[in-house]
DNA sequence: TTCTCGCCGTAC
DNA sequence: GACGTACGGCGAGAAT
């Protein structure tokens, strides 16, 4: 006996006709098309999976004629008739359903929604509830407080109220309706005329058919004239559409109950239908199966009833876990989706492929997937889980779908916890480390270097076996973060209101773009490359032979054997450096060290920027979006790539000409927010140094206040010597500089360097005190925080090698400041994302640099913008040094500088 | 021929 | 060996 559990009517002919279309060309190597068999049997699993132990019956329509039939000789008789390659179909797929333990129902004469129809009522005679799936309208006659109708088509379970909502009337009035509209499909005529807004209409007025036709005389103009003609036929048409509930089936209700599936028979039938991947997931089922780590194979969802079923799974499961995979495109700016794979649990996944070349493969429109999930993303009450989700959120946020409520973002959650974690935090490696499980690796799918494809011309099963894996990774991943992440409050704070927001405001960022204009950046490429080319000329006079300029090696065996020229201190490699320091030295020495230095300004300038930038506009924004990486700096600080726009020159003037062809679109101009000394602030916060708050607390130019300090003369009488010695102190303080590095960048000697430093930690004693208590904090804990908690671990701070310790050592200096700061401004871009969400200004962030953000805004609101932004920005945290923000405003990104 | 690594230089 | 965090171009030698 079921107990509790529903009788389970599916529509069979329904099924079979779904799964036929979606794959009609599947067949084995002898030619035994296959394609409905298939699918039928997945979506009958999906079912089996859902419900582990509800009885399931399938019923079929016969080809024998129906006492429709008979009474009505045109019943149907618009239907075009079955195709061949679905009838050589229809044997298997009764025997493959049985063998799964499941009812086979059909009765010649009758229609399988007759037995439904019967079933139904039997059961809920006996106090059972009843699903039917099926998208066969009809059925809804059958709706009440116990029966259900699941029409995947549609999207949702139609309960009384859904019918109510759908059609507009009680089910008890549906025969009514469908006796009024008639029904193409099936032939049967109603009113000229009359759909569902009219039937509707009617029927809630006067309540029945019968109601209506007592009236008739009152429904004026020609559609009153057409009901009055149709009354001859309209009884024959209420029959015809009425489901007969008492069809005689001798059976019972109990014998419907689940069989054990026949794995053997089953497994048999498959393979020799060469159902490679059904066969698998058969084994899982009965759990034969070898257990290869996540070992799973996944389903490939290629029509959407199946689509439809996966969509009811999540929402039953109130999860999502989803990956998306994304392509570059030349129309839009955030690209397109290849395919998605969703899971709701940890068992079972499943790959929508939607854009692959691969011809072997029905896909669904992308349209259609994203319209019927859509009401599952945008449900605020379903959670999200994925990895890297800021992909999905900019090619959903390009579809005009906002992803809303709880999201989880593994790597964002690997990253907070550790940010430099080994081998990173993409699911493949959580796998490795979480699992230790090594997931299938990306070259087998499409290779790499120049072979390389893109994954959309990957071949779809294999496509879906990775997504599919890593999408399962997350799954199971997901729990073990979240419990590690709730242990620990001050990351689970760095996530939920630093990072996971961020994400979002990231993604509006990277899909605004930064207009840049290509004319001043090829006229600046031009100029570089004749300027290279008369300074290659020079080099080579210079040397006396010509050599590779851009080669350090070369240039080595040049200036220090051929030149003879002073050899220098070694590189890492004990190569003898060619740097920039190195070479400006040798100036003195000889003409051609100056001239390489030229020659580098000018390659590195156009090599690296004006040549590689103009690739990167987009085709039809006429932007540049560059992408963030959330997930790759220790500290907490973003990296940008393709291309790197947090490094674009600005110290030379050639450089800044480059800045130039950042502009604003037609209207607007750029606005550059920027913190002022932010980490020199922080040092000043954390340390609690009363000297060097008061320093900025006075309003005076920091660098000076500290040489003022540190020389003993007065705020005036600081030379620039002296504010740029201290300028290179607090600089170096920051990165953890010692002696050693202080003098080196000053030009002094150590002794000199080192009653520097003595000197200011005299003056500034708080900071001396900070820096020590930070180091013996991260020796003892292994990590070292930033202001709102996020941690940087330090593996080498204990090293037994003295270089690995002190790096760490500087690391453990530098990061808490750096971090803070990344911190602080990350904060500020999601209130600015959500302020700007809400507001009518005309602005949007457009670039993201470390202390600056940059604006995009109409021109006459860009005081507006200014008032809005900076005391959010200077206020989203208050510290006992206030924060400066320095805004400047032009037509491009060097005037807004 | 392709891949990986080191050097170098740009930003904050 | 010596100043933190990034990205990326280029050359050179190793791997194929």
């Amino acid at each position: 006996m079921s107990g509790s559990q529903p009788l389970i009517l599916v529509d069979g002919s329904h099924y079979l006709y779904r799964a036929f279309y979606a794959m009609p060309n599947l067949q084995t190597s002898t030619g035994q098309p296959t394609g409905a068999i298939r699918g039928v049997v997945n979506m009958l699993l999906n079912l089996m999976h859902e419900y582990t132990q509800a009885p399931i019956a399938v019923i079929f329509d016969t080809a024998k004629p129906t006492f429709r039939h008979t009474m009505f000789k045109e019943y149907k008789a618009t239907r075009p008739p079955m195709q061949d390659e679905m009838v050589q179909q229809i044997d298997l797929t009764y025997e493959a359903i049985r063998k799964l333990g499941l009812s086979v129902l059909m009765r010649d004469g009758f229609e399988a929604d007759d037995i439904i129809g019967t079933l139904a009522r039997r059961a809920e005679d006996g106090g059972q509830t009843v699903l039917i799936i099926s998208s066969d309208k009809d059925l809804a006659q059958l709706v009440n407080d116990n029966v259900v109708l699941l029409d995947s088509m549609f999207n949702r379970s139609l309960d009384r109220k859904g019918v109510i909502e759908k059609f507009e009337v009680n089910p008890e009035q549906i025969i009514d309706f469908l006796t009024l509209t008639g029904d193409t499909s099936d032939n049967i005529p109603g009113v000229d005329k009359v759909g569902p807004k009219t039937a509707a209409k009617w029927l809630g007025e006067y309540g029945s058919l019968d109601n209506i036709l007592e009236n008739k005389d009152q429904i004026k103009g020609k559609i009153g004239e057409n009901l009055r003609a149709a009354v001859a036929h309209l009884d024959l048409s209420r029959e015809l559409v009425t489901i007969k509930c008492d069809v005689e089936l001798g059976i019972e209700l109990d014998d419907l109950d689940r069989k054990p599936i026949d794995a053997e028979a089953l497994t048999e039938m498959f393979e020799e239908l060469e159902f490679r991947t059904l066969v698998r997931r058969l084994k899982e089922l009965d759990g034969t199966a070898t257990s290869k780590g996540l070992g799973s194979s996944y389903e490939i969802v290629t029509d959407p009833f199946t689509l439809n079923t996966w969509i009811d799974q999540i929402r039953q499961h109130r999860q999502i876990v989803l990956d998306t995979r994304t392509h570059r495109s030349k129309t839009a700016v955030a690209g397109g989706f290849t395919g998605i794979a969703i899971a709701t649990d940890e068992h079972r996944a499943a790959y929508i492929p939607l854009t692959h070349k691969d011809s072997e493969f029905r896909q669904l429109n992308t349209e259609t997937v994203l319209t019927a999930l859509k009401p599952v993303l945008k449900d605020a009450s379903i959670v999200k889980i994925g990895n890297g989700l800021k992909s999905t959120v900019k090619c959903l946020l390009a579809s005009g779908i906002e992803l809303k409520g709880e999201m989880w973002d593994t790597a964002l959650m690997s990253y907070v916890l550790n940010s430099s974690a080994p081998g990173g935090h993409y699911s493949s490696a959580l796998s490795s480390r979480h699992l230790q499980h090594t997931t299938i690796d990306a070259k087998t799918l499409v290779g790499s270097g120049v072979n390389q494809i893109p994954l959309v011309e990957a071949p779809i099963p294999e496509t879906a076996e990775y997504v599919g894996e890593l999408v399962s990774v997350n799954v199971r991943v997901f729990p073990i973060l979240q419990k590690q992440l709730e242990a620990l409050t001050k990351c689970s704070f760095v996530y939920s209101n630093i990072e996971c927001p961020l994400l979002t405001a990231l993604a509006r960022i990277e899909n605004n773009g930064v207009r840049l204009i290509r004319e001043p950046i090829d006229q600046l490429s031009e100029e570089l490359k004749s300027r290279a080319e008369i300074l290659t000329t020079k080099a080579y006079e210079l040397a006396g032979r010509p050599f590779g300029l851009n080669s350090p090696k070369q240039l080595q065996e040049v200036l220090y054997d051929e030149l003879g020229l002073p050899a220098p201190r070694k590189t890492r490699t004990g190569t003898r450096s060619t740097s920039e320091e190195i070479l400006r030295d040798l100036r003195s020495e000889h003409e051609l060290p100056g001239v390489v230095l030229e020659y580098r300004a000018a390659t590195k300038l156009k090599s690296t920027y004006t040549d590689q930038l103009g690739n990167y506009i987009h085709q039809t924004s006429g932007r540049v979006h560059t992408t963030y990486d959330q997930t790759n700096a220790i500290t907490g600080r973003l990296a940008s790539s393709g291309p790197n726009l947090q490094n674009i020159p600005i110290r030379t003037a050639d450089g800044r000409r480059l800045r130039e062809a950042f502009v604003a679109k037609e209207g607007s101009v750029l606005l550059a927010a920027d913190y002022s000394q932010i980490e020199l602030r922080i040092m000043a916060h954390l340390s609690g140094d009363s000297g060097l708050q008061q320093a900025f607390q006075s309003g005076r130019d920091i660098h000076r206040a500290t040489a003022s300090e540190m020389f003993s003369v007065s705020y005036d009488a600081v030379t620039d010597e002296m504010r740029r010695q201290a300028k290179g102190i607090n600089f170096g303080l920051i990165y953890g500089m010692g002696v050693f590095g202080l003098a080196q960048h000053l030009g002094i000697d150590r002794s000199m360097a080192k009653k520097f430093i003595e000197n200011y930690f005299e003056h500034y004693p708080g900071v001396l005190r900070y820096m020590d208590t930070t180091k013996e904090s991260a020796r003892e804990h292994g990590f070292v925080e930033t202001l709102f908690g996020r941690r940087i671990y330090l593996d080498d701070i204990q090293s037994s090698t003295a270089a690995r310790r002190a790096y760490a050592e500087r690391v453990s200096i530098n990061a808490p400041m750096q971090g803070t700061a990344a911190d602080i401004i990350k904060l500020a871009t999601v209130a600015i994302d959500e302020s700007l969400a809400e507001s009518t200004l005309d602005a949007r962030m457009v670039l993201h640099v470390h202390d600056e953000i940059v604006f995009e805004v109409s021109q006459a609101q860009t005081e507006a913008l200014r008032q809005s932004i900076v005391p959010v920005m200077q206020e989203i945290v208050e510290l006992d040094v206030e924060l400066v923000v320095d805004v400047g405003v032009g037509a491009n990104w060097r005037e807004a500088h």
